[in-house]
DNA sequence: TTTAAAATATGATATTTGTCATGCTTTGAT
DNA sequence: ATCAAAGCATGACAAATATCATATTTTAAA
């Protein structure tokens, strides 16, 4: 069994607030979980009853809409916590996460680590800082379908892809995804995704490799309208 | 100069959880400020630096896009307090803030009210839980921004209006939206919010009066694909 | 009250995006 | 290795939305 005092993963989310003491009891609460890419980690509607922290791998929240289409709205990191709403409030969660690749997460159940957000101010005061930032991206989210075309969300979405999870040894995006997820990404049809792409290698922005894309050209994503 | 403990607002909002002895402190140091309709309360960029507790009318949250047009990104209610994320990031705001009516609002400086933050763990729970609504909601918003038409966003904003802040003694909506605003919310072009309400007008859905708007036929409007 | 400016309304047209159809590739299970 | 299923790609067309032009109405200032 591994422990919370060292994983090193602490350190980029809100447990860092959290004292000696109270990791060693969170420590020994806490289960480790390996989730297999496509599998889903929780889904709309459960009662999560607890946070995950994301040791490694990648998933995508996902929210089902009407017409039934999931929009994914949020990609999670290794670092983050998964789930911290459920702490919050006692709703059943409004999002499912599916593992976006082979994943390691440690799950901390919910009455456990409540009593540490009920005594410990700096834990408290991080996890409203880290929600108060999700708000924030939240909003540039909601601007950006609003006000921007299918193409440029798409580009932005390369390069926030490629900013925030890097890339492999021969630069080819390390998070890779079907052009369905793009297309649920930016809020598009599959096939105009399809076709976005296909247009971004006309003009060589981008080369693909199967599913496995390469920037090749970020000014030119940048650049467009 | 009018006093937090008596006042029926604070019940709307997180001030609900303060004791008595925060309260008086807080009455002490609040400031209360009449706007008028159309005035800007902050704006994108400015360090504000304390919360509002908005006591009457009710304001646009706008974030102004890469094409130059504003995005609303949430209507505050009667009751909400805004800024509250001023207080727990040292940045400076992402969204601007115009009054829609006239308002009254009271202005609580920040470092007063972080003491209150840092020692009251029901004050910080009620302000962790009302931005876990926040963001819940604005998951919502992204969903239906990305995955409805223009015309579903735009019947569903003004069912949400007529719900939220409730209409006249002649039944027209109680706020009122240029078709700029309308446009703003749904994130359209304005001539084409414009083509959507007299289309509504025509099938019935609404009827209007200069500005003002009626909802004729609720079902129909909730029905709109 | 008059009058200019702003907001609303609507037509014509261009552009963007979605849908349906069909063929080609890749992937993964047997 | 083979084969079916899933995913990718692209054409043809339809629908939704944006843009530009111009008239009409409303609003607010002088």
């Amino acid at each position: 069994m591994s422990n919370c005092e060292q994983c090193i993963i602490r350190q980029f989310n809100s447990l860092k607030a959290l004292t000696r003491d109270e990791l060693v009891r969170i420590s020994g609460c806490k289960t480790s979980k390996t989730i297999k890419k496509g599998e889903l980690i929780f889904n709309e509607g459960e009662n999560i009853n607890g946070v995950f922290c994301v040791k490694d791998g990648v998933c995508k929240l996902t929210k089902l809409s009407a017409n039934g289409k999931d929009q994914i709205v949020k990609l999670v990191v290794k670092g983050d916590l998964l789930g911290q709403r459920s702490l919050v409030s006692d709703e059943v969660t409004n999002l499912s996460a599916i593992a976006l690749n082979d994943m390691e997460v440690c799950f901390i159940p919910k009455h456990e680590i409540m009593r540490d957000l009920q005594k410990n101010p700096n834990f408290t005061m991080d996890v409203l800082q880290q929600m108060a930032k999700d708000l924030k991206e939240a909003d540039n989210v909601i601007v950006n379908m609003a006000q921007k075309s299918v193409k440029q969300r798409l580009a932005e979405a390369l390069v926030y892809i490629h900013t925030t999870f890097g890339t492999t040894d021969e630069d080819m995006l390390s998070v890779i995804l079907s052009r369905e997820d793009y297309a649920n990404i930016v809020g598009t049809a599959t096939e105009s995704a399809i076709r976005i792409l296909s247009q971004f290698k006309k003009d060589g922005f981008i080369s693909t490799k199967g599913k496995q894309i390469r920037i090749e050209n970020m000014n030119g994503l940048k650049r467009v309208e």
